[in-house]
DNA sequence: GGCGCTGTTGCATACGAATGCAAATGCTTT
DNA sequence: AAAGCATTTGCATTCGTATGCAACAGCGCC
């Protein structure tokens, strides 16, 4: 049967003193006396107390829990960025809450559920957020922070790559090689992410006087990135390059065309990624791509979330952090 | 500023109930009037309010929680459980509390932390519990599951996919394809999962007739595995098939072959895996490897620690389930 | 020795919801 | 109309800790 928890009162039974004394001893910066404290100390090690989190977030309105929502963990990029968040925010004494959820109806419900556990902060990663709900976070005052997703709601705060740029590098690398009949393979049709990185893709191709030879929809995931490839590639006359608008749709890419079709990556076929997960440095792949960075954007998130909780104040920045193009085999300027 | 919540109180007031009535409109079988419940459901609608589990948690003694403790959660095996998990208890109204530990020292702070939290109960994924910590669980009643490390606590239970038989059909396949200097990378040196799949392979060498070529370990790590394999190759006569001990450094281990040593796979190496990573189903790998049954073993974890939950006994049971081999071009008994 | 000061301590209450118990309500039955 | 029963309701208490306030101790100083 469950044991009934030890209480601090039964410490202080135990110490002789009351029991303000020892959450005292629990709590930083309170006033005790260095004796007293030891006897507590000694006291609770003997019983195997441990003070309640659940009793002392009622009391002080905090449950250092940050609320983390996410909709994809077999992407090895959002997988690296939650491992990095969670120890991130252990080292301020912060735990994350997780949550799945794949579609805006199932985030509803669990922003509900999120809603009654009193996080002391929202973090969205690869997940989005009916406005609806994003106002009702903001009229608890609860900081909200999404990472890769651009929508602009109100105090709602935004940590971002720089999509653009990092597609605009893409588009003048891919030219500046050499390459004639460039496609762009999207992730999702309405994800900001990658609209943001074609639009820098274009533009560059664009001002180097190039048009974007086809477009195709990948979905950020490898059996429909494989299909789009497919169907890119049918024609007599197919590109000489492919942009995927991230790592692992462009592997796919490549997979495809090596064990499918036949073609040489760089030599026939040029692909860039975007995200540089560590897949992208295998020998099998070395995978030219744009790397986000990941810890920067996680600390930047965290300083947010951490500010505006200590703050008490919910406001709604956007910060855009820079990419660092990565050269690697897929896409060299040899031509 | 932080608004004030709402609480079922004000509620109670608006509605002209009391607050007791307006708790038991929000916990399922109390008894409450249709009438009174939809009066009561629209004043909190009006306000906004939605319970506090925080104060719940406190009075109910249970937090619906559960702490997940990890070490790596770049290998996608666990990326996979862990996401996985996170959906399997969402549907019984349990969230995920997610601790990151490394080596077995943090794991000490870490395991304070939970115990804290009053998580309801402990689930271990890839990360190992000291004996003491254990014990602290156990006489706490907090059930404890973990996920395939095999260590005899007593009233720890574990969930595990079977390593030796997964093993020993590598060891089989492998020799019945006519390999004959057959090479064992382990993971981590004291893990119990890389040790079961190596008794499992050495067993069926054995019974066939065949010693093991040699041995190396790989820290189920990309960059010590190319060492190793690197290290294995080096010799004049070198293995003509590989045995690692998970689908990763398996990766690895072909990619070196292939791209460093100039060596063909399956052709003059054989390479077999373990876990079935999706990774491993891509075209440049054809891995054949054994499928450990990721949805099974957590179906399994969950029903142990809420049935523990529920009834209130810890109890160390032990389950092991079956493997499948998934037979794919790198490593075909074809010759 | 009395005064004032700093540093400790205990008392009492608050946090927000759940629940046993008794009172009250509504309905049926005679 | 009164009694009987089932259902609903409110009261009061509980969970374990934090904290404002007042009381108090110890100390140095005049």
């Amino acid at each position: 049967m469950r044991k009934r928890p030890v209480t601090s009162q039964e410490v202080a039974n135990l110490a002789g003193v009351s029991q303000s004394a020892v959450s005292r001893c629990f709590s930083p910066n309170a006033s005790i006396a260095p004796k007293t404290k030891e006897k507590v100390l000694a006291a609770a090690q003997q019983l195997g107390y441990r003070p309640n989190a659940i009793a002392r977030s009622l009391i002080t309105r905090s449950s250092r829990t940050i609320a983390v929502v996410m909709s994809q963990l077999d992407n090895p990029f959002y997988a690296q960025m939650l491992e990095y968040a969670s120890r991130r925010f252990q080292q301020h004494g912060y735990h994350l809450l997780l949550f799945m959820s794949s579609d805006e109806q199932e985030t509803a419900s669990v922003m509900s559920d999120i809603l009654q556990s009193q996080a002391d902060g929202i973090l969205m990663l690869a997940a989005t957020l009916s406005s609806s709900l994003a106002k009702e976070c903001v009229a608890r005052g609860i900081p909200v922070v999404m990472i890769n997703r651009t929508v602009a709601f109100e105090g709602v705060s935004q940590v971002a790559s720089d999509n653009y740029r990092g597609g605009y590098w893409v588009g003048q690398h891919l030219v500046e090689s050499g390459c004639e009949r460039i496609a762009f393979l999207a992730g999702l049709a309405d994800s900001s992410t990658s609209s943001q990185r074609r639009q820098g893709f274009l533009d560059a191709l664009t001002e180097h006087g190039v048009a974007c030879w086809a477009e195709a929809v990948g979905d950020y995931d490898f059996a429909t990135a494989q299909a789009a490839t497919r169907a890119l590639f049918q024609a007599d006359v197919y590109p000489d390059a492919v942009f995927a608008a991230n790592d692992h749709m462009a592997i796919a890419v490549i997979d495809t065309l090596k064990a499918e079709l036949g073609l040489q990556v760089p030599n026939e076929v040029a692909v860039v990624g975007f995200d540089n997960i560590p897949v992208a440095a295998w020998p099998s792949y070395q995978l030219t791509t744009v790397q986000q960075p990941i810890e920067a954007m996680v600390d930047e998130a965290a300083a947010l979330l951490l500010g505006q909780i200590a703050s008490g104040q919910v406001t709604g920045e956007r910060k855009v952090l820079p990419v660092t193009p990565i050269v690697r085999d897929s896409a060299r300027s040899q031509r």
